[in-house]
RNA sequence: UUACUCUUAGCUCAGUGGAAGAGCAUUCGCCUUCUAAGCGAGUGGUCACAGGUUCAAAUCCUGUAGAGUAUACCA
């Protein structure tokens, strides 16, 4: 357990006893030991008194002063204590209660943050999860840097995570895929097949054409349901593959790759419908056969298998997330984009259904990208072939750029990506004031060396005598708090607000003290310790959005 | 029509019961000194509106207005 988290527990305990002492019954109340944005404020607070006022029938005030006169300052590290506002009783910690947590962040290095749970729960996250029918774009880029980001921030919190993509591949995109495919293939050899209407009229489909037609020349030239079998696999292992490359280019990576044809393959969908039917919510109406998904808060029922006897797209993703369940997670996230969020109740409905839990499975909604070009909208389509893709944007704003980007802002609000000033000015973007922290931190190391100093990172931070460095410490100690935050509450973009803050107190400190003083060595290997610490505390940082941290900029 | 999400500084956005925040823009300072992609200071807000709950509401509840998305026996 980290120390500042230790002793923040010991003051409440504290605070508890001496509301026991003073008769109170308190035992329910939920004692909150914040720390006020304003410095002035103190290091922590606590709303203590407020919240005793009813109990206690007194002015919070006297309360406040009562609590105050008997709290143990010396034991606790405390220096000064106030009473402020309303009621809030603020604490003014002595500068060196800190000082433990450089050495316990140098000893701990690129652990630094990780929390080890006891039992840890089982979380599938599944993100992504794009058609194999043509690039991934913006909304998807959005996805895989929030679901990335989310899966390795929940891995340093101690939960044990697995990182999934369904893959569909089995509907009619596929279907269409194909015939896209055969009638760019057919142009290959000089017939004038159109594109289908509701094909896809991307290049690339041209180029999986040119691939076939360089393998095998005009053999398949008459219609032919092994031509179908055999194009189909092609171009969706083609899109697949080009997809599998930009998500691990882009810095993300899956544990399992989910097919939706393997779940017809084993016979697997027509049992979902049987499972629920086993659970009596499934009716046939109309020649169709429907999922009574309304008692379970969905606006309406569902059909599971049509009239003319074909399944609908819900129908293998029931069959999906059963065998999620069956294979022991104890919750599933699910990372969509805003135009699919009127399906999730539906999803959810037959997992309540089937488990009798309605907080299994758990759909994070991330919301809609908007690309501004030139001032205005601009609008993609994956058919129309003239979406941006995760590859242009890669290649115009630089990886580190774009995850950090989309890791900054909240899941749920929009965002207008304004590609003219993310590389026109991409100097300005707030990804190189981290980085610059870290890279400025490498160059006093380099420094340090070439001055052949006679130093050694001290174990012990012994003295705190420039604030500066003490808002340093503070804001490196508030790291794990920040990793447990974003985790619980799926909020990556906690980490990158982390990460900017802890920046902006380094670069504050680095304006203010000079490290390196080659008349002083004891000092100097104490600042370079608590640098030394901040270094380490930001490439960690920075991992967890997949930014890198370089050392010379 | 209904449902979900959003509405906070000129712009882009954090904060989700406890004391209104950051970046950009703008104004003024700081490079002979470990990287100025930096630092310091200033300007700027009835937290969309109206009620309610609470000692306390930007935050929770209800309603209203505006924006986005979705409302298929498509996938």
């Amino acid at each position: 357990m980290n120390k500042v988290i230790s002793l923040q527990q010991d003051i409440k305990d504290h605070l508890k006893e001496i509301v026991f002492n003073l008769g109170y019954n308190a035992e329910n109340l939920n004692i909150l030991l914040e720390e006020p944005k304003e410095k002035v404020n103190g290091d922590y607070s606590t709303n203590l008194a407020m919240l005793l006022t009813k109990i206690a029938k007194k002015q919070p005030k006297l309360i406040a002063n009562e609590i105050v006169d008997r709290f143990n300052k010396d034991k606790y590290y405390v220096s000064k204590i106030d009473i402020a506002g309303p009621g809030f009783i603020n604490f003014y910690m002595d500068n060196n209660y800190l000082t433990t947590v450089i050495s316990e962040i140098i000893n701990a290095n690129e652990n630094y943050g990780k929390n080890n749970q006891d039992n840890p729960i089982k979380i599938n996250v599944e993100f992504v999860s794009a058609n194999p029918t043509g690039d991934l774009h913006l909304g998807h880029a959005r996805g895989a840097a929030i679901g990335d980001s989310l899966c390795r921030i929940l891995t340093v919190a101690g939960f044990v995570v697995t990182r999934e993509y369904y893959v569909n591949d089995a509907g009619n995109q596929i279907h269409n895929l194909a015939l896209s495919t055969i009638a760019r293939y057919e142009q290959q050899l000089g017939i004038d097949t159109p594109v289908p209407e509701n094909g896809y009229h991307g290049t690339d489909i041209i180029d999986i054409a040119k691939s076939l037609f360089e393998k095998y020349g005009d053999m398949y030239k008459e219609d032919s349901k092994e031509r179908y079998d055999l194009f189909r696999k092609y171009a969706k292992e083609y899109e697949l593959e080009k997809i599998k490359k930009d998500l691990s280019n882009f810095r993300v990576e899956f544990d399992i790759w989910s097919s939706e044809q393997k779940l017809y393959d084993d016979n697997r969908v027509i049992k979902a419908i049987e499972k629920l039917a086993e659970k009596g919510y499934i009716y046939e109406f109309e020649g169709a056969t429907w999922f009574k998904s309304t008692a379970f808060g969905d606006d309406k029922d569902r059909v599971l298998r049509k009239s003319d006897k074909s399944l609908t797209y819900l129908t293998p993703d029931i069959a999906y997330h059963i065998d999620k369940l069956e294979r022991g997670y104890d919750k599933l996230i699910n990372i969509l984009g805003a135009d699919h969020h009127g399906y999730i109740p539906r999803l959810k409905a037959s997992i309540e259904c089937l488990t009798g839990e309605n907080d299994k499975l758990e759909a994070l909604i991330i919301q809609m990208v908007r690309l501004i070009k030139n001032g205005e909208e601009y609008k993609m389509s994956k058919r129309s072939g003239k979406a941006l893709t995760i590859r242009d944007l890669i290649e115009e704003v630089g990886i580190d750029a774009v995850r950090y980007f989309f890791a900054m802002r909240s899941p749920d609000s929009q965002m207008d990506f304004d590609i003219d000033l993310a590389t026109s000015q991409s100097n300005d973007n707030p990804v190189y004031y981290a980085q610059y922290a870290h890279a400025r931190i490498s160059s006093i190391f380099r420094q340090a060396e070439e001055k052949n100093l006679n130093y050694k990172v001290s174990e012990q931070y012994l003295e705190v005598n420039s604030d500066k460095a003490y808002d340093l410490l503070k804001k490196l100690s508030e790291f794990p708090k920040f990793i447990v935050e974003a985790a619980n509450k799926r909020a990556p973009h906690r980490i990158t607000h982390y990460i900017y803050e802890l920046a902006s107190v380094f670069h504050s400190f680095y304006n203010a003290e000079k490290v390196i003083n080659e008349e002083n060595i004891e000092k100097t290997s104490q600042l370079l310790a608590l640098v030394k610490a901040t270094q380490i505390t930001l490439k960690n940082a920075l991992e967890l959005i997949g930014v890198s941290a370089p050392d010379k900029m």
